[in-house]
DNA sequence: CCACAGGCAATACCAAAGTATAATGGACGC
DNA sequence: GCGTCCATTATACTTTGGTATTGCCTGTGG
């Protein structure tokens, strides 16, 4: 009997374990773009080719595992620039740079924004193999941790006010009577608060309930990418 | 009364708030030495000029906040070499390069392994200052975390290998009878461990120690710098 | 106007956590 | 052997947390 335990929100979905990762490609370079489409088609993955960074983001978002194979200069829009607009848009998603004419600053402006790589032509098979690989690897986590988030954030929004307050006293640790006095109302009703918290949330304990709120505001964000 | 809280472990230490920072600088050409130096000077850090890697690791560590302008292409062990040999022995401090010779997959290679800047010869003032400024930064803020880890590992320390156990199952929700049957021991010797715990790890709450028990195990990498 | 949700509060009761005190036995080191 | 630390358990009691049920008030929207 005690052995059925358990773990509350840590039950995570797993993120469509059978779908096909997707490789987007972005060069105006017919050869380049059929040459990576090919090696990504015999990895197993889909490619989507892109001749432009307009045509990549007027493409619909999916939702499996996917990267970005970019090429640094393009016409119109280049690739830093469309690197920071997803950036921008919060668009979490791998990026590996390619370029013929290797220009240092270029590739640490690309890399200091999160680049993933940045490869220069010709390019190397396996280099650029092991690349997406890595990347693809890294969407699977971002993915999977994006779906707790947003489950978090859901069940969150889904508080009054009251319960807000209630939730965020009580897990900086002061006690119901307490929560009650800085609140101005009855430890009675900060029970009642308390128990919408703990169901609204779906949080088995208290410590569960700490956990939580721990993800939901990052005291200290992982790293400042300024 | 009411007003009088205590958060426990939330409680830093400041790290020095009046230490000057340090600028290290490596570099085999006298003239890059002498020049970062007087900028260093100008901005009221510390500089500390070598001509080489070993020179530089001979020195002796300091506990002020730090940084370190690395010239890519040294006699002996060379920049990069330096810098992985850093990160295996868990130095973190951030690295600056500065280099006369672009060369972009070392370049990329330096961002990868966490370099903050690679800035190209001729060196521009103002970026340098700029990038120095943003390292001491962040060597300020990893200096006070790592001083919270440090305190908080030792305390963990003090615990027993059964206290240990008792506060994992604790701040995984597990009610005291539950971790008693856990561990085959009775409920009032879970509570007696439990307050050792609570004690050792000066923990004033439960939220409290869930906290602790995250930070000192974070379940995520924050970023995986493979 | 009425239904409904949110906020507040009370009584009453049970479960769990925390405190105080004490006692036993084993392991370890001096 | 003796002191110390660790682990264990017990009794007895207080505080806090959780649940059930009920009631009142207010604002919102059909």
């Amino acid at each position: 009997m005690n052995s059925a335990r358990t773990f509350g929100h840590e039950v995570r979905t797993l993120a469509t374990p059978s779908a096909v990762p997707v490789v987007f490609i972005v060069d105006d370079d017919v050869s380049v773009r059929e040459s990576v489409e090919l090696l990504v088609r015999n990895e197993n993955w889909k490619p989507e080719p892109f001749a432009s960074a307009q045509e990549f983001l007027s493409h619909p978002r999916t939702r499996v595992p996917s990267c970005l194979v970019l090429d640094l200069s393009l016409p119109g829009q280049n690739g830093l620039e469309l690197q920071k607009q997803l950036s921008l848009q919060h668009i979490d998603m791998p990026i590996i740079f390619i370029t013929g004419y290797g220009d240092v600053p270029k590739s640490v402006q690309a890399m200091k924004a999160g680049a993933l790589e940045f490869l220069t032509k010709p390019l190397d098979y396996n280099a650029l193999v092991n690349a997406i690989r890595k990347a693809l690897e890294r969407s699977r986590l971002a993915l999977a941790q994006d779906a707790e988030m947003q489950e978090l954030r859901t069940r969150y929004a889904l508080l009054t006010s009251r319960e807000h307050q209630v939730m965020t006293l009580v897990v900086s640790g002061l006690l119901n009577k307490q929560v009650g006095g800085e609140l101005g109302i009855s430890e009675i009703t900060v029970k009642a608060h308390r128990r919408q918290v703990m169901q609204k949330m779906k949080a088995n304990s208290l410590a569960d309930l700490v956990k939580m709120a721990s993800k939901l505001r990052p005291g200290r964000p992982a790293i400042d990418l300024t």
